[in-house]
This record gives C-alpha cells, sequence and structure tokens, in this order.
RNA sequence: GGGCGCGUAGCUCAGUGGGAGAGCGCUCGCUUCACACGCGAGAGGUCGCAGGUUCGAAACCCGCCGCGCCCA
C-alpha cells in the first residue's frame, strides 16, 4: 500500500539542538508543508484510500473567535490521523461569503447602502468617510463589488490563521459560496429540482423580517425572551344577541386583521358560542366561531382570536379552516392601509371602523399596540388589568425585530413530503456522538412547511431564470423562462434569456429577470458538490463522493446539516457523508455562551502567539466530541508542556548513538514497549470512532508516565558504559554493552511511537523532533500499529509477559515510596538510600527481581531486601546527612 | 410542557458492576548529568438527593432537585 511509510530506519546520528524550543516551530514548518506539498489531495488514490471532508466554511464576517479553532482543530486531527493511516485525505477549506452577514459588513465599512434601481457605476468608489447614518446609494452591481472586495480581505486573514493553527488543509482546492462555480452548482441544481417539481413558487404566507425586508426560513428562527402584557378582549355576538365572547391576546393590534374565534372541540363552556358569529371590537367585522384541536382550553378564557397573521399556528389555522386573508401588516413591519368597505373588509359599523383604523395605519407594530389599547379600552371592550409577562417571541437570528408573516410570492423546496425519508437518512449515518441524532430527528419532526429559500436581498446566488411579460407589462410568473446549462452562472438582472434582446428588458412582451437571491443555505447545503466539484469535474467527484465525515457544531444540526441531506437526498437519493462529527461550544469562564453581544468574545490571534498554536491545539482536542467546553488559557499552558516534554525527551532519547541490532534483552523495556503497544491500540480505535479526545488523554497520559517513570528507572542503564549495574552514573559513552543497548533501542522505538501519536494534536513540534533523525514528514509518516510493536518485541512473548509488566509495574511502585521518603525528609532525590525493605506478595517480589538494577540506580539504593506479606509497603532507609 | 445532555476534589473533567482518579490551583520540598517552560511529595471528595436491583453501585433501574441546549 505504501511502501515507503512504513521504514523508521534511523541514520547514523541525530541532530539534536543543544537547547531545543518552541519558538518559532510555526513558521518554519509551515513553510515547508506548503513548500513540499505536504498536505496536497493525491487524487490518483483509487476511491477506497481517499478520505474526504466536508470542511465547515465559515462566514466571513470578519472575526473568528476561538469556537472556530476549536471545532476546526478536532477536525484536523482527524485528516492528520487519517493520513497517517495511509489515506488520501482529501480536506479542503471554503469561505462561506454569501449572504446578509456580508451585506450587513459591507454596509456598515463603506458607509453605503444597496438600491437596485440606481444605475451601476463603473467609476464608483466608496465615501472616504463612511456614515453608518447618511449611507451612499449604489447600484446592485457596484455593491456586490464591494462585497467582494471585503470577503477577499477578510478570507486571507482566515487564510492565516488557519495556517497559523497548523490546519492541514489542501490550499489549492479553496472553494467560496459566491464564486462562480459554487454559483453554476446552486442554480444547477436549483434548475433541476425545478424540473423535477421539487422547487416550487407560491403566493403564501411566509415568515418575514421587517428591518431586512426579506422572506427568512424557519431554520433561521430563534427565539428571546420578551416582556408582553396579556390583554383580555370583549368580542359581541351578532345580530343582536347579548351574549359575549372574551379572548385573550398579547398582539391587540391584529384585532383588524381577524378573521376567526376559535375554541377547542370538546370545551364545554365554549359550546353555546361555537356556530354563531361575533363583531371584531372596534372594526365591526364578522368573523365565525369555530373548533380546532390545537386551542389549548386551559388557557386564557379558552377561546383564541385567528388573525392573518400573528404567527404560524394562525397559518395552519387559517389553512386547514380555509380561512379567508384579511392583511394589515406591510413588508415595513407597519399597518398598511386597508379598503374598509370593500370585499372582505365589511363591517357593521363602517364609519368607526375607517376612524379608529386611521388611528393605527401607518403605525409600527409597536405603536399600533399602545393605540389600539387605549381605543379599546375608551370603547369599554378591555376587561380587567393586563397580564405582564414574558414570552418567547420569534426572530430571526440576525434581526433585531421580531418576525411577522406577511404574504408575499417565493421559491420554495419541497421539504414535507420527505420527512420520513429524512428520518431514515439520518438513522444511516453514522453519529458521534451517537445521541446528536436526536436533534436531528426532532428538527425534522417539528418542521412546519417547505422550505422558503428565496430572499429578497442583493448579495447572493440569483434565481436562474426570467418571466415573460405580457401586453400590458404584467409578469407571467406561472411560465418562468430558466437558463440554458451553458449559460451558467447567469445573473438575470443583467443577462439576458435566449430569444430575447436585452432592449425588451421590463418591456411589454418582453421580459423580467427574477429580482431575488437564494438564501446562503441554499448554496451552503451543497459543500460537498461544490468542494467536490460536481458536474464541473466529475472524476474528482465520483472519488471524494459521498464523503467520509461531516464535521461542525451542534448549533447548526437543524440548518447546514440537515439542508445538506436534504438537498443530497434530492439530487442523489444518498447520503453526503457517512460520518457527522459534532462539536461542542466554546463556553465563557463562566460557562456562557460566547456571543458579540455579551462582549465575551475571546479572539485566537494572540493565543497562538502566547501560547503557541500546539499549545491552543491541545486545549481544543481536550474538548470532547459534543461536549461544550469552557475557556480556559490554563489548559493551553499545559499543553505547552507536553510539546516542550516532547522536544526535552527525544532530546534525551537521541543523545547517543544508534546501537547495532533489534533485540530488547532487558524485561523493564519490554513490557514498557508492550504497554506502549495497548495505548497504540486505544488511540487507534479512538480515533476510528472520531474521539480524538480519548486518544489524546490516553497518549498523554501514558506518555507523562514513561517521563517519569521509565526514563527515570532506565536513566542509569543507559548511561552505563560497561553493562554493569552497579555503576554510579559515570558519564554516558558507547560501549555499555547488551543492556544498555537494550534501552537505547527501546528509547528511539518508542521515542518514535510517540512522535507520531502525538503529531495529529502538536503537528509542530511533532514535525521538529522527527526531523531531527527521520526522512521526510511525520505527518505522511505510517500510523503506529499494536501489530507493528509486537513484533518488534521478538523474544518477548506472552508467557514472560505478565511477569515483566509486573517488574515494571513493582519497580515503578517502589521508585514512588523512595520517592516520598526523600521528599519528607526534604533530601535531594539523589540521596543515598541504604536500604529498602519492599513488602509484597511473592509474585510481585519475583517479579522485582528483573528490574532490581534499574530501581537502585533510579533511587541510588544500595540495597533491596525483601519480605513476603500481604500488603505492599515499603521501609527506606536514607544514608546520614553528609555536609559535601 | 416535551426531547437530549450534564451534575465526581476549589476549578476543568476522566472513570459504565468489585481499590474514588487525573490535570490545574493550593501547601511543602528538591539548583537530580532530557527538561526550572523542570522534578518530587502532600492536603483536599457523604461521586446532586432519595429509593430499588445486586453478595457488591459513582456506574444499572425508578423518582425528585438543579444546570445547559433544542423544540413547543
Amino acid at each position: 500500500m505504501t511502501p515507503d511509510r512504513a521504514k523508521t530506519q534511523p541514520p547514523a546520528a541525530a541532530e539534536v539542538p543543544e537547547r531545543p524550543t518552541l519558538d518559532g516551530l510555526e513558521e518554519k514548518w509551515g513553510e515547508v508543508w506548503e513548500r513540499d506539498g505536504c498536505y496536497r489531495f493525491d487524487r490518483s488514490a483509487p476511491c477506497e484510500r481517499v478520505f474526504s471532508i466536508d470542511t465547515p466554511p465559515p462566514t466571513v464576517s470578519g472575526s473568528l473567535h476561538v469556537g472556530h479553532v476549536f471545532s476546526y482543530t478536532h477536525t484536523d486531527t482527524i485528516a492528520r490521523y487519517q493520513r497517517m493511516r495511509g489515506k488520501a485525505v482529501f480536506y479542503p477549506m471554503g469561505w462561506d461569503d454569501n449572504g446578509l452577514p456580508t451585506e450587513r459588513r459591507v454596509q456598515n465599512h463603506f458607509g453605503v447602502r444597496c438600491d437596485p434601481s440606481v444605475a451601476y457605476d463603473p467609476d464608483f468608489s466608496p465615501p472616504a468617510e463612511p456614515s453608518e447614518k447618511a449611507p451612499v446609494s449604489i447600484s446592485r452591481p457596484n455593491f456586490v463589488e464591494l462585497c467582494l472586495r471585503l470577503t477577499e480581505t477578510d478570507e486571507r486573514a482566515f487564510e492565516q490563521l488557519w495556517r497559523g493553527l497548523g490546519l492541514s488543509v489542501d490550499w489549492s482546492m479553496t472553494y467560496t459560496t459566491i464564486g462562480a462555480p459554487a454559483q453554476r452548482i446552486s442554480q444547477r441544481s436549483f434548475l433541476a429540482l425545478l424540473e423535477r417539481g421539487e422547487a416550487y413558487q407560491l403566493e403564501a404566507p411566509t415568515l418575514w423580517d421587517v428591518d431586512f425586508q426579506t422572506a427568512v426560513a424557519q431554520a433561521e428562527l430563534e427565539d428571546r425572551e420578551r416582556s408582553g402584557a396579556m390583554n383580555r378582549v370583549r368580542f359581541h355576538v351578532a345580530d343582536g344577541d347579548a351574549r359575549e365572547a372574551l379572548i385573550e391576546t398579547t398582539r391587540p393590534e391584529l384585532i383588524p386583521a381577524c378573521v376567526a374565534l376559535l375554541a377547542h372541540p370538546d370545551d364545554e363552556r365554549q359550546r353555546e358560542l361555537v356556530g354563531k358569529e361575533v363583531l371584531t371590537p372596534l372594526f365591526g367585522t364578522r368573523v365565525p366561531v369555530l373548533t380546532h384541536p390545537l386551542v389549548d382550553p386551559q388557557k386564557g378564557t379558552g377561546l383564541v382570536m385567528v388573525c392573518t397573521f400573528g404567527d404560524l399556528t394562525d397559518v395552519v389555522w387559517w389553512r386547514e379552516l380555509g380561512l379567508p386573508v384579511r392583511s394589515v401588516l406591510g413588508p415595513d413591519g407597519r399597518l398598511a392601509d386597508v379598503p374598509w368597505g370593500a370585499a372582505g373588509w365589511e363591517s357593521e359599523d363602517l364609519e368607526r371602523a375607517r376612524r379608529d383604523y386611521g388611528e393605527l395605519s401607518g403605525r409600527t407594530v409597536n405603536q399600533a399596540r399602545k393605540r389600539i389599547l387605549e381605543l379599546l379600552e375608551q370603547a369599554g371592550e378591555i376587561v380587567g388589568e393586563p397580564t405582564l409577562l414574558t414570552r418567547a417571541v420569534k426572530f430571526f437570528e440576525k434581526g433585531e425585530r421580531p418576525v411577522e408573516i406577511v404574504t408575499s410570492r417565493q421559491w420554495f423546496f419541497r421539504t414535507m413530503p420527505h420527512s420520513e425519508a429524512l428520518i431514515e437518512r439520518g438513522r444511516e449515518l453514522a453519529w458521534h456522538p451517537p445521541y446528536m441524532r436526536a436533534r436531528y430527528e426532532d428538527w425534522v419532526n417539528g418542521l412546519t412547511g417547505d422550505w422558503c429559500v428565496s430572499r429578497q436581498r442583493f448579495f447572493g446566488v440569483p434565481f436562474p431564470l426570467w418571466y415573460p411579460l405580457d401586453a400590458s407589462g404584467a409578469v407571467r410568473h406561472d411560465e418562468p423562462i430558466p437558463a440554458g446549462e451553458e449559460q451558467l452562472p447567469v445573473d438575470p438582472s443583467t443577462d439576458v434569456p435566449g430569444g430575447y434582446t436585452p432592449e425588451q428588458r421590463g418591456q411589454p412582451n418582453g421580459f423580467a429577470g427574477d429580482p431575488d437571491v437564494m438564501d446562503t443555505w441554499a448554496t451552503s447545503s451543497l459543500t460537498p458538490q461544490i468542494a467536490g466539484q460536481a458536474g464541473e469535474d466529475d472524476e474528482l467527484f465520483a472519488k471524494v463522493f459521498p464523503m467520509d465525515v461531516r464535521p461542525q457544531a451542534h448549533d447548526i444540526i437543524r440548518t447546514w446539516l440537515f439542508s445538506t441531506i436534504l438537498r443530497s437526498h434530492l439530487d442523489y437519493q444518498a447520503l453526503p457523508w457517512r460520518n457527522a462529527a459534532i462539536s461542542g461550544w466554546v463556553l465563557d469562564p463562566d460557562r456562557k455562551k460566547m456571543s458579540k453581544s455579551k462582549g465575551n468574545v475571546v479572539t485566537p490571534m494572540h493565543l497562538l502567539e502566547e501560547y503557541g498554536a500546539d499549545a491552543v491545539r491541545y486545549w481544543a482536542a481536550n474538548g470532547r466530541p459534543g461536549t461544550d467546553t469552557a475557556f480556559d488559557a490554563q489548559q493551553m499552558k499545559v499543553g505547552r508542556r507536553l510539546a516542550v516534554k516532547l522536544l526535552n525527551a527525544s532530546k534525551f532519547a537521541l543523545a547517543d548513538l544508534p546501537p547495532e541490532g533489534e533485540s530488547l534483552t532487558n524485561p523493564l523495556d519490554r513490557a514498557m514497549m508492550a504497554r506502549l503497544a495497548a495505548v497504540v491500540a486505544d488511540a487507534t480505535s479512538s480515533f476510528e470512532q472520531f474521539d480524538y479526545a480519548r486518544a489524546l488523554e490516553r497518549v498523554e497520559s501514558f506518555f507523562w508516565w514513561y517521563c517519569d517513570y521509565y526514563l527515570e528507572l532506565v536513566k542509569g542503564r543507559r548511561y552505563d558504559t560497561g553493562g554493569s549495574q552497579d555503576g554510579d552514573g559515570s558519564a554516558a559513552g558507547d560501549g555499555g554493552g547488551e543492556e544498555t543497548a537494550s534501552v537505547s533501542r527501546a528509547l528511539r522505538r518508542s521515542l518514535s511511537i510517540f512522535q507520531r501519536l502525538l503529531a495529529p494534536f502538536l503537528p509542530f513540534v511533532a514535525e521538529e523532533v522527527w526531523s531531527w533523525w527521520q526522512e521526510g514528514s511525520v505527518h505522511r509518516a505510517s500510523w503506529p500499529q499494536a501489530g507493528e510493536l509486537n513484533a518488534a518485541l521478538g523474544e518477548a512473548r506472552a508467557a514472560d509477559g505478565e511477569l515483566e509488566d509486573a517488574a515494571l509495574g513493582v519497580a515503578a511502585d517502589v521508585l514512588k515510596e523512595v520517592r516520598k521518603a526523600k521528599s519528607q525528609a526534604r533530601r535531594p532525590m539523589r540521596a543515598p538510600v541504604t536500604r529498602a525493605v519492599v513488602q509484597d506478595n511473592a509474585q510481585r517480589l519475583a517479579a522485582l527481581e528483573l528490574g532490581a538494577g534499574d530501581l537502585r540506580q533510579a533511587g541510588s539504593i544500595e540495597t533491596i531486601e525483601t519480605v513476603v506479606a500481604e500488603e505492599f509497603a515499603v521501609e527506606v532507609e536514607l544514608a546520614q546527612e553528609t555536609a559535601d
């Protein structure tokens, strides 16, 4: 498979610096990796050897925080592990630059605003002193140019950070979600969905952000706690009936839009009212009292008002009960003028309806609410005092006022008919950790409508179609003219459909381009296709798709993960990837979510400078899959210590000339290697399950044990010159005999393994120590295998294994006791011990014989005596303190 | 209200049927020839609460309490 990678044969002498340091390793190795194309995807590799990663393209909005560093490091450890397993790793980076965040940033940064009615100005340059209050109106093409200009700058900064962090990305394959290939792929997919009827447009109630004045999707909503007031309002039964109907509402301003009152079908209290008609207060509009099972009879009076539209439940009721539309809210979030008296706007008291509505018309929702409460109060239709409450209100995640529901013409992708199939796809996928699947299923089960994908915005992928205009100049939405494949990517606002001339744009019997752009997710749901260049480079795509893994954080399961599965299901009837590796969030030290508005965001650049990339990666890799982790600079210091330790341990292991031969003749050496083999097996199976954190934890803790106990135990033997075991630690030499050669071999073998095991986590320091004595990059070396180790153990076989392992264990235990005695006596560690009496069971005492020589040197122990006993204990007799 | 996750030393967390652990922090000590960006040692816990299964529970089951996230 990879014959050139298995070689770990050392050169004659290692080139170890006098004082190894971490400083400067990032620059040094970053350049080498780039120069050598260390992480370049090998597209000649056969399919089964490819490991492909559907990288999250970060939103380019000008800032990265430690959360990015956290989850991208997780992915990188897996990429590096797979590469060392001999896989051709497909690991591109993308930038999600299209969409609202960029628009908003461009507006603020340059002090401009997009106005599609303004003509393109080829010589435009942004104002020297941008003003957010008085933005300059510019054309859409000019605006898009500024967006591209700014995102390019941001993307360079992002790339610098990623390189500094040591992500093993193939930078030659970088993509953006606004680039021509992405637009082509996105438009091509749209046209295919249109042809198959999976995309459709409809004039319907849609979630709407009144500030951005665009449709938004269910997935883009978030709940925010807002205080409000519940008001009890009186409706009168029509036709002179003296009875009343009381409802409770937090949105009295929508009373003019009321189309029905509802009760639960089993609610006895409302039985008499159901089937009657009531009049809306102030406006005198007749509305029926109906029933629906979704009404909660326990809530309020048990009667609820249906308006077009107050919330998504209103939409459900409106649809299922076939109610009329009486819409009062304009796209700007203000109450619109309505034609009282016209069809649908009948009133029992027309004059009053007009007068009172005139008080509301033109006002914002909040203003209108305040005013209508006053009017209702004056009319005596408010019952009791309002109840103050806090409740969850739906906001567009980037918006500042609650979303409204406005009827407009929008494009949709069908999701509801596929929900069962999507649940099934979710079950085919291997989730890491497994419980994250529940979030996906909850989301799919909670969907209430198809996915609205059109946005009334500017910086995005346009819909690739036009509409004919009839003789009167009206748009024929029912006869869209799709772009041809050869025209893609297309911008219908500047490009012209086949069979028309540019002059016919907007003219009777001419054409008009679709004015909208697609939702960002409508394009970024195609990242496997964009990264793999579907339809652009089908040979590549066939190699990498379906991808091996989608890494991402848990907060975007409902958006990115869900939408990607949907698109892949619709386009390929397949999952886009085999595994989903879900990262947690980074919380601030008080365990609160980091967010700009809280001002607790930690930016990563200075962390890399202060602690070094390996240290920051160490902290990140400690965050277990799916688990939120508090930001902790202390952990970075720990990571830095680990990196320094690897430098120094490597220096120690490589300090002498490599001995001839292979065999490990000493039982402690063999036992250490056997323990290391078990660690390798554990780390490997952890990585196979995408549990990088467990792999790190196992490797790290064994490595510290190895440094603290094994290295100290064998140090004396290592420095022996004559192979005898009673040396006094005299100078190191090259004539130490077979026992010294054994430790020397064991050190080299084990360090080679540790360097490789730590390489995915600490790529810079691992590469540095590897370069002292090995050819090529450690990141292209082969991942250690337990089998390789066991074979290398040669003569040490199972029969002795247990005893030898016990020898290592008991030697370490005794060493610890000796250290304790010296520490408590406040003596230096090299203080001589005249006598150590070890109590233990017979088997452990027998094992101790095997390591006694090393132990005596490590503890400066003159004589070791043994006493068979039930419990382990060591009696340590220190030599008299001498004044030397 | 529903779902998911979590609750173990001051902090961050590992530990899924049989010894309560690690790192950090804290205290004390050591200029040990790979490492003072170091080394050694120590103190510190009713494993959220209550019940059950079991010879045996931090772990498995039931209930409760608290925290977080998602969804109504």
